[in-house]
DNA sequence: TGTACATCAGTGAACGCGCGTTCACTGATGTAC
DNA sequence: TGTACATCAGTGAACGCGCGTTCACTGATGTAC
Protein backbone atom coordinates (compact mmCIF):
# COMPACT_ATOMS: atom_id res chain seq x y z
CA UNK A 1 0.00 0.00 0.00
CA UNK A 2 1.97 2.86 1.11
CA UNK A 3 5.75 3.33 -1.07
CA UNK A 4 7.70 3.38 1.95
CA UNK A 5 7.28 0.91 3.96
CA UNK A 6 10.57 0.88 5.85
CA UNK A 7 11.78 4.41 7.38
CA UNK A 8 15.27 5.69 8.68
CA UNK A 9 16.62 3.41 11.50
CA UNK A 10 14.51 4.42 15.05
CA UNK A 11 12.45 6.77 13.30
CA UNK A 12 9.36 5.06 14.48
CA UNK A 13 10.64 5.07 17.65
CA UNK A 14 11.70 8.53 17.40
CA UNK A 15 8.51 9.60 16.59
CA UNK A 16 6.69 7.48 19.16
CA UNK A 17 8.58 9.54 22.02
CA UNK A 18 7.73 12.71 20.00
CA UNK A 19 3.85 11.74 20.01
CA UNK A 20 3.91 11.22 23.69
CA UNK A 21 5.35 14.32 24.83
CA UNK A 22 3.17 16.18 22.31
CA UNK A 23 0.24 14.60 23.98
CA UNK A 24 1.65 15.75 27.00
CA UNK A 25 2.25 19.30 25.79
CA UNK A 26 -1.15 19.33 25.38
CA UNK A 27 -2.18 19.43 28.70
CA UNK A 28 -2.51 15.47 28.85
CA UNK A 29 -0.76 13.67 31.94
CA UNK A 30 1.28 11.21 31.22
CA UNK A 31 -0.42 8.57 32.95
CA UNK A 32 -3.09 8.51 31.55
CA UNK A 33 -1.53 8.19 28.09
CA UNK A 34 -2.46 4.76 26.59
CA UNK A 35 -0.42 3.11 23.84
CA UNK A 36 -3.79 3.19 20.79
CA UNK A 37 -3.49 7.13 21.69
CA UNK A 38 0.29 7.29 21.29
CA UNK A 39 0.51 5.30 18.22
CA UNK A 40 -2.39 7.26 16.82
CA UNK A 41 -0.52 10.71 17.42
CA UNK A 42 2.64 9.40 15.93
CA UNK A 43 0.10 8.14 12.90
CA UNK A 44 1.52 4.29 13.25
CA UNK A 45 0.03 1.23 13.77
CA UNK A 46 -0.95 0.24 17.27
CA UNK A 47 1.22 -2.80 16.76
CA UNK A 48 4.36 -0.84 16.07
CA UNK A 49 4.38 -0.15 19.81
CA UNK A 50 5.89 -3.04 20.17
CA UNK A 51 8.73 -3.31 17.82
CA UNK A 52 10.41 -0.18 20.11
CA UNK A 53 8.56 -0.51 23.93
CA UNK A 54 7.30 -2.78 25.96
CA UNK A 55 4.72 -0.74 27.38
CA UNK A 56 4.11 2.89 28.05
CA UNK A 57 6.46 2.88 31.48
CA UNK A 58 9.37 1.64 29.25
CA UNK A 59 8.55 4.59 26.71
CA UNK A 60 8.60 6.69 30.22
CA UNK A 61 11.95 5.29 30.81
CA UNK A 62 13.57 6.12 27.50
CA UNK A 63 12.33 9.69 27.82
CA UNK A 64 13.78 9.77 31.09
CA UNK A 65 17.45 9.17 29.52
CA UNK A 66 16.87 11.72 27.01
CA UNK A 67 16.51 14.16 30.13
CA UNK A 68 20.18 13.74 30.81
CA UNK A 69 21.42 15.38 27.18
CA UNK A 70 19.01 18.05 28.04
CA UNK A 71 20.17 18.81 31.46
CA UNK A 72 24.09 18.46 29.83
CA UNK A 73 23.15 20.69 27.15
CA UNK A 74 21.99 23.07 29.03
CA UNK A 75 25.17 23.32 31.78
CA UNK A 76 27.63 23.33 28.43
CA UNK A 77 26.08 26.63 27.48
CA UNK A 78 25.68 28.07 30.82
CA UNK A 79 29.63 27.06 31.47
CA UNK A 80 30.09 29.14 28.17
CA UNK A 81 28.03 32.29 28.64
CA UNK A 82 28.20 32.37 32.46
CA UNK A 83 31.81 34.61 32.57
CA UNK A 84 31.09 36.83 35.27
CA UNK A 85 30.29 35.92 38.81
CA UNK A 86 28.33 39.09 39.57
CA UNK A 87 25.78 38.37 36.55
CA UNK A 88 26.10 34.29 37.21
CA UNK A 89 22.56 34.30 38.63
CA UNK A 90 20.57 36.32 36.45
CA UNK A 91 22.18 34.63 33.34
CA UNK A 92 22.07 31.11 34.17
CA UNK A 93 17.82 31.69 35.54
CA UNK A 94 17.54 33.43 31.83
CA UNK A 95 19.53 30.34 29.99
CA UNK A 96 17.22 27.85 32.30
CA UNK A 97 13.99 29.57 31.13
CA UNK A 98 14.97 29.58 27.53
CA UNK A 99 15.67 26.04 27.45
CA UNK A 100 12.22 25.10 28.97
CA UNK A 101 10.82 27.19 26.60
CA UNK A 102 12.15 25.09 24.04
CA UNK A 103 11.38 22.35 25.36
CA UNK A 104 8.49 22.76 26.87
CA UNK A 105 6.82 19.55 26.21
CA UNK A 106 9.71 17.56 27.32
CA UNK A 107 10.15 19.43 30.56
CA UNK A 108 6.76 19.23 31.53
CA UNK A 109 6.98 15.04 31.38
CA UNK A 110 9.44 15.07 33.72
CA UNK A 111 7.72 18.03 36.01
CA UNK A 112 4.77 15.58 36.24
CA UNK A 113 7.34 12.59 36.59
CA UNK A 114 8.58 13.85 39.89
CA UNK A 115 5.39 12.65 40.92
CA UNK A 116 4.53 10.03 39.07
CA UNK A 117 3.15 6.57 38.92
CA UNK A 118 6.17 5.02 37.92
CA UNK A 119 8.87 4.69 40.91
CA UNK A 120 11.87 3.87 38.19
CA UNK A 121 10.67 7.06 36.13
CA UNK A 122 10.41 9.46 39.80
CA UNK A 123 13.86 7.57 40.81
CA UNK A 124 15.75 8.18 37.30
CA UNK A 125 13.97 12.19 37.42
CA UNK A 126 15.57 12.54 40.95
CA UNK A 127 19.46 10.76 40.06
CA UNK A 128 19.65 13.65 36.94
CA UNK A 129 18.63 16.28 39.27
CA UNK A 130 21.38 15.02 41.82
CA UNK A 131 24.13 14.76 39.13
CA UNK A 132 22.83 18.22 38.27
CA UNK A 133 23.39 19.41 41.68
CA UNK A 134 27.08 18.04 42.62
CA UNK A 135 28.24 18.99 38.99
CA UNK A 136 27.24 22.99 39.93
CA UNK A 137 28.85 22.26 43.24
CA UNK A 138 31.83 21.74 41.16
CA UNK A 139 31.73 24.67 38.87
CA UNK A 140 31.54 26.43 42.02
CA UNK A 141 34.86 25.26 43.56
CA UNK A 142 36.23 26.11 40.06
CA UNK A 143 34.97 29.12 40.45
CA UNK A 144 36.31 29.71 43.72
CA UNK A 145 33.09 30.37 45.15
CA UNK A 146 31.47 29.52 48.72
CA UNK A 147 34.89 28.25 49.60
CA UNK A 148 34.55 28.42 52.93
CA UNK A 149 32.04 25.77 52.58
CA UNK A 150 32.57 22.31 53.71
CA UNK A 151 32.22 19.88 50.81
CA UNK A 152 29.03 18.36 52.23
CA UNK A 153 27.61 22.04 53.28
CA UNK A 154 28.32 22.98 49.57
CA UNK A 155 26.56 20.10 48.09
CA UNK A 156 23.91 20.83 50.26
CA UNK A 157 23.64 24.37 48.93
CA UNK A 158 23.32 23.24 45.17
CA UNK A 159 20.59 20.70 45.80
CA UNK A 160 18.45 23.56 47.77
CA UNK A 161 19.26 25.75 44.35
CA UNK A 162 18.68 22.96 41.85
CA UNK A 163 15.13 22.10 43.58
CA UNK A 164 14.52 25.94 43.68
CA UNK A 165 14.59 26.06 39.91
CA UNK A 166 12.61 23.03 39.59
CA UNK A 167 9.97 24.49 41.08
CA UNK A 168 10.04 27.57 39.25
CA UNK A 169 9.92 25.54 36.54
CA UNK A 170 6.71 24.46 37.14
CA UNK A 171 5.67 27.90 37.32
CA UNK A 172 6.66 28.47 33.94
CA UNK A 173 4.95 25.66 33.07
CA UNK A 174 1.28 26.80 34.33
CA UNK A 175 1.40 29.79 32.17
CA UNK A 176 1.22 30.70 28.32
CA UNK A 177 4.57 30.53 26.55
CA UNK A 178 3.42 33.98 24.89
CA UNK A 179 3.16 35.45 28.39
CA UNK A 180 6.38 37.92 28.35
CA UNK A 181 5.33 39.89 31.50
CA UNK A 182 4.76 36.76 33.59
CA UNK A 183 7.65 35.56 32.17
CA UNK A 184 9.77 38.07 33.60
CA UNK A 185 8.09 38.31 36.85
CA UNK A 186 9.45 33.81 37.18
CA UNK A 187 12.62 35.06 35.99
CA UNK A 188 12.94 37.77 38.57
CA UNK A 189 11.46 35.66 41.37
CA UNK A 190 13.61 32.45 40.83
CA UNK A 191 16.46 34.70 40.84
CA UNK A 192 15.96 36.64 43.91
CA UNK A 193 15.55 33.24 45.27
CA UNK A 194 18.73 32.10 44.21
CA UNK A 195 20.46 35.17 45.68
CA UNK A 196 18.89 34.51 48.87
CA UNK A 197 20.17 31.25 48.93
CA UNK A 198 23.08 32.58 48.55
CA UNK A 199 23.38 35.06 50.63
CA UNK A 200 22.46 32.24 53.17
CA UNK A 201 25.14 29.95 52.22
CA UNK A 202 27.62 33.08 52.34
CA UNK A 203 27.09 33.37 56.22
CA UNK A 204 27.12 29.91 56.89
CA UNK A 205 29.29 28.51 59.39
CA UNK A 206 30.46 24.83 58.77
CA UNK A 207 30.70 23.23 62.02
CA UNK B 1 -32.05 -6.59 48.84
CA UNK B 2 -29.29 -5.09 50.99
CA UNK B 3 -30.90 -4.27 54.18
CA UNK B 4 -29.23 -0.75 53.98
CA UNK B 5 -30.25 1.30 51.31
CA UNK B 6 -29.85 4.36 52.81
CA UNK B 7 -26.79 5.80 54.62
CA UNK B 8 -25.70 8.93 56.97
CA UNK B 9 -26.56 11.64 54.13
CA UNK B 10 -22.80 12.43 52.37
CA UNK B 11 -20.97 9.00 53.46
CA UNK B 12 -21.19 7.75 49.65
CA UNK B 13 -19.43 11.07 48.79
CA UNK B 14 -16.75 10.85 51.73
CA UNK B 15 -16.22 7.49 50.54
CA UNK B 16 -15.75 8.23 47.12
CA UNK B 17 -12.85 10.40 48.16
CA UNK B 18 -11.70 8.14 50.30
CA UNK B 19 -11.43 5.59 47.81
CA UNK B 20 -9.47 7.58 45.11
CA UNK B 21 -7.06 9.17 47.75
CA UNK B 22 -6.65 4.80 48.69
CA UNK B 23 -5.58 4.61 45.30
CA UNK B 24 -3.31 6.76 44.93
CA UNK B 25 -1.37 6.22 48.33
CA UNK B 26 -1.19 2.78 46.51
CA UNK B 27 0.64 4.19 43.56
CA UNK B 28 -1.51 5.14 41.41
CA UNK B 29 -1.83 8.34 39.80
CA UNK B 30 -4.99 10.35 39.96
CA UNK B 31 -5.18 11.02 36.24
CA UNK B 32 -5.25 7.80 35.49
CA UNK B 33 -8.21 6.59 37.71
CA UNK B 34 -11.42 5.62 36.40
CA UNK B 35 -15.35 6.29 37.51
CA UNK B 36 -15.66 2.49 38.06
CA UNK B 37 -12.43 1.47 39.44
CA UNK B 38 -13.28 4.21 42.44
CA UNK B 39 -16.58 3.18 42.53
CA UNK B 40 -15.44 -0.44 42.54
CA UNK B 41 -12.86 0.08 45.74
CA UNK B 42 -15.68 2.34 47.55
CA UNK B 43 -17.75 -0.47 47.11
CA UNK B 44 -20.66 1.14 45.71
CA UNK B 45 -22.37 0.49 42.37
CA UNK B 46 -20.93 2.63 39.38
CA UNK B 47 -24.02 4.91 38.90
CA UNK B 48 -23.58 6.41 42.48
CA UNK B 49 -20.85 7.94 41.31
CA UNK B 50 -22.78 10.17 39.35
CA UNK B 51 -24.98 11.20 42.28
CA UNK B 52 -22.20 13.42 43.98
CA UNK B 53 -19.46 14.43 41.25
CA UNK B 54 -20.02 14.82 37.46
CA UNK B 55 -16.30 13.51 37.37
CA UNK B 56 -13.10 12.65 38.07
CA UNK B 57 -11.95 16.03 38.01
CA UNK B 58 -14.75 17.81 40.11
CA UNK B 59 -13.75 14.77 42.72
CA UNK B 60 -10.53 15.92 42.41
CA UNK B 61 -11.54 20.31 43.17
CA UNK B 62 -13.39 18.99 46.22
CA UNK B 63 -10.47 16.98 47.85
CA UNK B 64 -8.38 20.19 46.79
CA UNK B 65 -10.81 21.90 49.18
CA UNK B 66 -10.34 19.55 51.92
CA UNK B 67 -6.36 20.50 51.67
CA UNK B 68 -7.51 24.02 53.18
CA UNK B 69 -8.34 22.25 56.06
CA UNK B 70 -5.19 20.06 56.89
CA UNK B 71 -3.45 22.80 56.00
CA UNK B 72 -4.71 24.99 58.43
CA UNK B 73 -4.94 22.16 61.22
CA UNK B 74 -1.00 21.99 60.34
CA UNK B 75 -0.41 25.71 61.38
CA UNK B 76 -2.56 25.67 64.16
CA UNK B 77 -0.76 22.94 65.91
CA UNK B 78 2.65 24.76 64.80
CA UNK B 79 1.66 27.68 66.41
CA UNK B 80 0.75 26.01 69.36
CA UNK B 81 4.03 24.14 69.68
CA UNK B 82 6.35 26.71 68.71
CA UNK B 83 7.05 28.92 71.53
CA UNK B 84 10.76 29.09 71.79
CA UNK B 85 12.16 30.80 68.25
CA UNK B 86 15.49 28.86 68.74
CA UNK B 87 13.87 25.56 68.14
CA UNK B 88 11.05 26.95 65.60
CA UNK B 89 12.50 25.59 62.96
CA UNK B 90 13.38 21.75 64.25
CA UNK B 91 9.51 21.89 65.69
CA UNK B 92 7.81 23.15 62.38
CA UNK B 93 9.63 20.50 60.85
CA UNK B 94 9.12 17.71 62.84
CA UNK B 95 5.11 18.82 62.99
CA UNK B 96 5.01 18.93 59.00
CA UNK B 97 6.48 15.55 58.43
CA UNK B 98 3.94 13.88 60.88
CA UNK B 99 0.99 15.73 59.43
CA UNK B 100 2.53 13.93 56.19
CA UNK B 101 2.73 10.90 57.58
CA UNK B 102 -0.60 10.62 59.15
CA UNK B 103 -2.08 12.49 55.80
CA UNK B 104 -0.10 10.08 53.60
CA UNK B 105 -2.64 9.57 50.66
CA UNK B 106 -3.74 12.82 50.98
CA UNK B 107 -0.39 15.00 50.49
CA UNK B 108 0.23 11.70 47.48
CA UNK B 109 -2.82 13.55 45.59
CA UNK B 110 -1.11 17.14 46.53
CA UNK B 111 1.83 16.22 45.09
CA UNK B 112 0.96 14.79 42.31
CA UNK B 113 -1.58 17.61 41.53
CA UNK B 114 1.12 20.48 41.66
CA UNK B 115 2.07 18.93 37.82
CA UNK B 116 -1.48 17.29 36.89
CA UNK B 117 -3.79 17.46 34.41
CA UNK B 118 -6.74 19.68 35.25
CA UNK B 119 -5.32 23.25 35.49
CA UNK B 120 -8.39 23.84 38.01
CA UNK B 121 -6.84 21.46 40.42
CA UNK B 122 -3.23 22.95 39.93
CA UNK B 123 -4.49 26.18 40.91
CA UNK B 124 -6.17 25.30 43.37
CA UNK B 125 -2.93 23.47 45.49
CA UNK B 126 -1.22 26.82 44.30
CA UNK B 127 -3.63 28.68 46.02
CA UNK B 128 -3.71 27.00 48.77
CA UNK B 129 0.34 26.86 49.07
CA UNK B 130 0.06 31.07 48.72
CA UNK B 131 -2.20 31.40 51.46
CA UNK B 132 0.10 29.41 53.81
CA UNK B 133 3.16 31.35 52.72
CA UNK B 134 1.35 34.66 53.82
CA UNK B 135 0.00 33.06 57.21
CA UNK B 136 3.96 32.17 57.79
CA UNK B 137 4.65 36.21 57.09
CA UNK B 138 1.94 37.18 59.47
CA UNK B 139 3.46 34.74 62.42
CA UNK B 140 6.91 35.89 61.69
CA UNK B 141 5.95 39.63 61.91
CA UNK B 142 3.79 38.64 65.61
CA UNK B 143 7.25 37.06 66.18
CA UNK B 144 9.14 40.10 65.46
CA UNK B 145 11.15 37.79 63.82
CA UNK B 146 13.36 39.35 60.02
CA UNK B 147 11.23 42.91 60.83
CA UNK B 148 14.43 44.49 58.67
CA UNK B 149 12.77 43.09 55.66
CA UNK B 150 9.88 44.50 53.46
CA UNK B 151 6.78 42.98 53.46
CA UNK B 152 7.67 42.28 50.09
CA UNK B 153 11.07 40.87 50.86
CA UNK B 154 9.22 38.98 53.78
CA UNK B 155 6.19 37.72 51.25
CA UNK B 156 9.28 36.32 48.87
CA UNK B 157 11.20 34.40 51.55
CA UNK B 158 8.16 32.60 53.25
CA UNK B 159 7.14 31.50 49.36
CA UNK B 160 10.92 30.16 49.34
CA UNK B 161 10.08 28.12 52.56
CA UNK B 162 6.64 26.58 51.59
CA UNK B 163 8.32 25.72 48.23
CA UNK B 164 11.41 24.13 50.04
CA UNK B 165 9.41 22.10 52.28
CA UNK B 166 6.98 21.62 49.75
CA UNK B 167 9.66 19.82 47.98
CA UNK B 168 10.41 18.03 51.10
CA UNK B 169 7.53 16.55 50.73
CA UNK B 170 8.46 14.60 47.60
CA UNK B 171 11.41 13.22 48.91
CA UNK B 172 9.06 11.83 52.18
CA UNK B 173 6.49 10.34 50.02
CA UNK B 174 9.44 8.65 47.73
CA UNK B 175 10.46 6.00 51.04
CA UNK B 176 8.54 3.72 52.79
CA UNK B 177 6.30 5.27 56.04
CA UNK B 178 8.57 2.77 58.44
CA UNK B 179 12.09 3.85 57.49
CA UNK B 180 12.78 6.08 59.92
CA UNK B 181 16.38 6.24 59.46
CA UNK B 182 15.88 8.08 56.07
CA UNK B 183 12.85 10.29 57.62
CA UNK B 184 15.50 11.51 60.04
CA UNK B 185 17.49 12.22 57.09
CA UNK B 186 14.75 14.26 55.46
CA UNK B 187 14.33 15.99 58.80
CA UNK B 188 17.26 16.89 59.22
CA UNK B 189 18.14 17.89 55.74
CA UNK B 190 14.64 19.84 55.37
CA UNK B 191 16.15 21.88 58.54
CA UNK B 192 18.95 22.62 56.91
CA UNK B 193 18.07 24.21 54.28
CA UNK B 194 15.17 26.28 55.97
CA UNK B 195 17.96 27.30 58.16
CA UNK B 196 20.34 28.50 54.70
CA UNK B 197 17.46 30.53 53.92
CA UNK B 198 16.76 32.38 56.87
CA UNK B 199 20.48 33.42 57.36
CA UNK B 200 20.24 34.66 53.85
CA UNK B 201 16.72 36.28 54.88
CA UNK B 202 18.75 37.34 57.51
CA UNK B 203 21.28 39.20 55.64
CA UNK B 204 19.13 40.63 53.26
CA UNK B 205 18.75 44.21 53.06
CA UNK B 206 15.78 45.26 51.08
CA UNK B 207 16.35 48.09 49.36
C1' DT C 1 -50.46 13.46 65.05
C1' DG C 2 -51.44 11.54 60.50
C1' DT C 3 -51.48 11.59 55.59
C1' DA C 4 -50.00 12.73 50.79
C1' DC C 5 -46.49 13.95 48.04
C1' DA C 6 -41.75 15.50 46.50
C1' DT C 7 -37.06 14.75 46.76
C1' DC C 8 -33.09 12.26 47.24
C1' DA C 9 -29.63 8.50 46.95
C1' DG C 10 -28.69 3.97 45.74
C1' DT C 11 -29.63 0.01 42.15
C1' DG C 12 -29.07 -3.20 38.04
C1' DA C 13 -29.35 -3.77 33.20
C1' DA C 14 -27.82 -2.19 29.02
C1' DC C 15 -25.34 0.46 25.28
C1' DG C 16 -21.58 1.29 22.22
C1' DC C 17 -16.76 2.20 22.15
C1' DG C 18 -11.87 2.24 22.61
C1' DC C 19 -8.50 -0.27 24.89
C1' DG C 20 -4.24 -3.61 25.19
C1' DT C 21 -2.59 -7.43 23.11
C1' DT C 22 -2.06 -11.65 19.81
C1' DC C 23 -1.33 -13.37 15.44
C1' DA C 24 0.14 -14.45 10.86
C1' DC C 25 1.60 -11.66 7.06
C1' DT C 26 4.89 -8.87 4.10
C1' DG C 27 8.62 -6.88 2.14
C1' DA C 28 12.93 -4.28 2.84
C1' DT C 29 17.61 -4.55 4.63
C1' DG C 30 21.81 -7.04 6.39
C1' DT C 31 24.90 -11.06 6.22
C1' DA C 32 27.46 -15.32 4.68
C1' DC C 33 29.67 -17.56 1.22
C1' DT D 1 29.52 -9.58 -7.74
C1' DG D 2 25.58 -12.60 -7.10
C1' DT D 3 22.63 -15.60 -4.55
C1' DA D 4 20.25 -17.60 -0.45
C1' DC D 5 18.71 -16.87 3.83
C1' DA D 6 17.88 -14.53 8.43
C1' DT D 7 16.40 -10.61 10.67
C1' DC D 8 13.88 -6.67 11.34
C1' DA D 9 10.04 -3.27 11.32
C1' DG D 10 5.64 -2.18 9.80
C1' DT D 11 0.68 -4.05 8.74
C1' DG D 12 -4.38 -5.32 9.29
C1' DA D 13 -7.65 -8.32 11.33
C1' DA D 14 -9.34 -10.03 15.38
C1' DC D 15 -10.16 -11.05 20.46
C1' DG D 16 -12.25 -10.23 24.82
C1' DC D 17 -12.73 -6.80 28.32
C1' DG D 18 -13.53 -2.82 31.05
C1' DC D 19 -14.83 1.73 30.39
C1' DG D 20 -18.17 6.00 30.86
C1' DT D 21 -22.73 6.97 30.65
C1' DT D 22 -28.06 6.42 30.16
C1' DC D 23 -32.19 4.78 31.85
C1' DA D 24 -36.13 3.44 34.49
C1' DC D 25 -36.62 1.57 39.04
C1' DT D 26 -37.06 1.61 44.27
C1' DG D 27 -37.60 2.78 48.75
C1' DA D 28 -36.17 5.84 52.55
C1' DT D 29 -36.40 10.53 54.29
C1' DG D 30 -38.16 15.39 54.48
C1' DT D 31 -42.03 18.65 54.02
C1' DA D 32 -46.80 20.74 53.86
C1' DC D 33 -51.11 20.88 55.67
Amino acid sequence: MTTQKRRRPGETRDMLMEAALTLVGRGRHFASLGIREVTRQAEVVPTSFYRHFRNMDDLGLTLVDELGVVLRGMMREARANVLHADKLMDESVAIFVNHVQSNRNFFTFMAQGLAGESQAIQQGIRNEMQFFASELANDLRNLRLLTHLSDEDLDMACELVVRTVAFSLTDILSISPEDEEELTRIRRQTTRFLRMIFIGADHWQSS
